[in-house]
RNA sequence: UCUACAAUAGCUUAAUGGUAAAGCUUUUGGCUGUUAACCAAAAGAAUAUCAGUUCGAUUCUGAUUUGUAGAGCCA
């Protein structure tokens, strides 16, 4: 007997064939005709199977009239065309086998509303409900269409260490990895924490960004991209902020921020075609119980032309508008509502920031001929804000060092890096997504603490 | 971290300075090729925690905790 998965039921409609089906139970409603219908639910589909158990079945009474919301079972029979309205198929049961039965009195997802606040404390029973069953396809639809859009373009997949040694952005509190026994702290004469001893013999932390190894192979091997977790230790408590999230950040050689900005419009669109294509009823399910305009914001961003203007231009419209409570003057980093401004009010559609102060963006970033500002670009979004961020990186080696110099940085921290300059330098270009971001402005869902499994925020890592 | 708001049955919400109401879930009965079914009944709450004001606090005040939204920081 064949097991299908749902979705390829729906596909597949092997009408009047025998099959067999395992998942989950959403409901149970009993027909006086002498036979009860099942809702179940394998997680391949949003859809569910109806199943009609007759009583003729041996464990009807037994097992099939105990099956509430969760219970997990194996149902084989043979699919027929379904005379109910809401649906084409339905399986009419030859045997159910129970795995695993659900206590209808404890268990937390009953057939009722729950509010995602709710939801994030049962993380571990949340994937099994109808918006984190889609959340968690269009996450792994974009994860699969991130593979494809680089690998199509020759990039290399590169993975970058997890534990550092190199603040290198100099951006964001860092997590400490260290074995060292908190109750007996090596100290030395000055009174400090002495890392020697400890495991990686210096201070060792979490990444926060792969952008600075990825350079080097970048320098290398022409195109790779990194797709790994990130952490950040920032006291953010917002729905737009993870301690712990994913990005992607492709690297390029032999490329300037033009083509840098090429390419992050390329793949965002790439992204949303791709989940318009595969991933049409999650889509569907989200524009009509989670965010009404999904649909139309995706169709806009792919339709769309990315503006592209530099921030010194950005300012001088900004500056005709009084109305902001941070007033705007150039060499000021720019405000969600001057992003917003942008994106909603002026151009309504995806807005590339280009070319802003060197005061405001980190010291990897090239140095532009008029010495204040550098080849930095933000692209916003509608609703979302800044989704990426990138740059052509400084390939000038006396132009770095002096950066690393006006920055009170040490040469000495970023001597592999400064090698990139000294032995065939070569301008080179890249980005970073936030990848939950993306996940957010894909499905609408408002806390990005819902984009991702087991989100970590400050004061919770539960799970 | 700052500002604002919130916390009441398993879930989602209501109400009041005099110990709390409803829907869903559950149980029972009725009806039914149903489909977040429907009808009737039953069951189910020290109103987040700790203080204070008061004859009396779930309601007013303060603190704490947790959560949400926005801001800052950023992706």
């Amino acid at each position: 007997m064949k097991q299908l998965l749902i979705h390829e039921i729906y596909q597949k409609e092997p009408i009047d064939q025998e099959i067999c089906v395992k998942g989950w139970i959403k409901t149970r409603r009993d027909s006086k005709g002498g036979f009860s219908f099942l809702e179940i639910n394998d997680g391949s589909s949003l859809k569910n199977l109806q199943i009609i158990a007759d009583n003729s079945l041996k464990n009807y009474q037994q097992d099939i009239l105990k099956l509430f919301p969760g219970a997990s079972v194996k149902v084989e029979g043979i699919l027929v065309s379904s005379p109910g309205g809401n649906q084409k198929m339905e399986l009419k049961a030859e045997s159910v086998r129970i795995y695993g039965f659900s206590d209808v009195t404890t268990y937390p997802l009953q057939k009722q509303r729950i509010s995602f606040e709710k939801l994030r404390e049962i993380a571990h029973l949340r994937g099994r409900t109808n918006t984190f069953g889609a959340v968690t396809r269009v996450r792994n639809a974009l994860s699969f269409a991130t593979h494809c859009f680089f690998q199509e373009r020759n990039f290399y997949y590169l993975n970058t260490p997890i534990i550092t040694t190199s603040d290198c952005e100099g951006a964001g509190q860092l997590f400490r990895v260290t074995t060292l026994d908190f109750n007996n702290l090596p100290k030395n004469k000055q009174g400090n924490i002495n890392c020697e001893s400890d495991f990686f013999s210096q201070e060792a932390s979490l990444t926060v960004s792969g952008q600075l190894e990825a350079e080097t192979y970048a320098c290398g091997l022409g195109r790779v991209y990194t797709f790994g977790p990130t952490f950040r230790a920032e006291n953010s408590n917002t729905s737009r902020h993870l301690a712990e999230f994913w990005m992607v950040e492709p690297e390029m050689a032999f490329t300037n921020l033009t083509q840098d900005i090429a390419l992050a419009e390329d793949y965002l669109k790439y992204l949303i075609n791709y989940i318009l294509n595969h991933c049409k009823d999650d889509l569907e399910f989200f524009n009509l119980r989670i965010e009404n305009s999904l649909l139309e914001q995706l169709n806009k961003i792919v339709s769309s032309k990315f503006i592209t203007l530099t921030y010194t231009d950005a300012v001088k419209i900004l500056s005709r508008n009084r109305n902001f409570s941070f007033p705007v003057e150039w060499g000021i980093d720019l405000q969600s509502e001057h992003e917003q401004y942008l994106t909603e009010v002026e151009f309504k559609k995806p807005v590339v920031l280009t070319d802003y102060p060197k005061s405001i963006k980190p010291f990897y970033m090239r140095m532009n001929d008029d010495n204040k500002t550098v080849a930095a670009m933000d692209v916003l979004l509608p609703k979302i804000g800044e989704i990426i961020g990138g740059s052509q990186r400084e390939e000038r080696l006396d132009c770095l060092q002096n950066r690393l110099k006006e920055l009170d940085l040490h040469e000495n921290d970023y001597w592999w890096y400064l090698d990139l300059r000294r032995y065939g330098t070569v301008p080179h270009s890249g980005f970073g997504l936030g990848f939950e971001r993306l996940v957010k402005l894909c499905t609408g869902m408002g806390n990005i603490r819902d984009t991702i499994p087991f989100p970590r925020v400050p004061g919770n890592a539960k799970f």
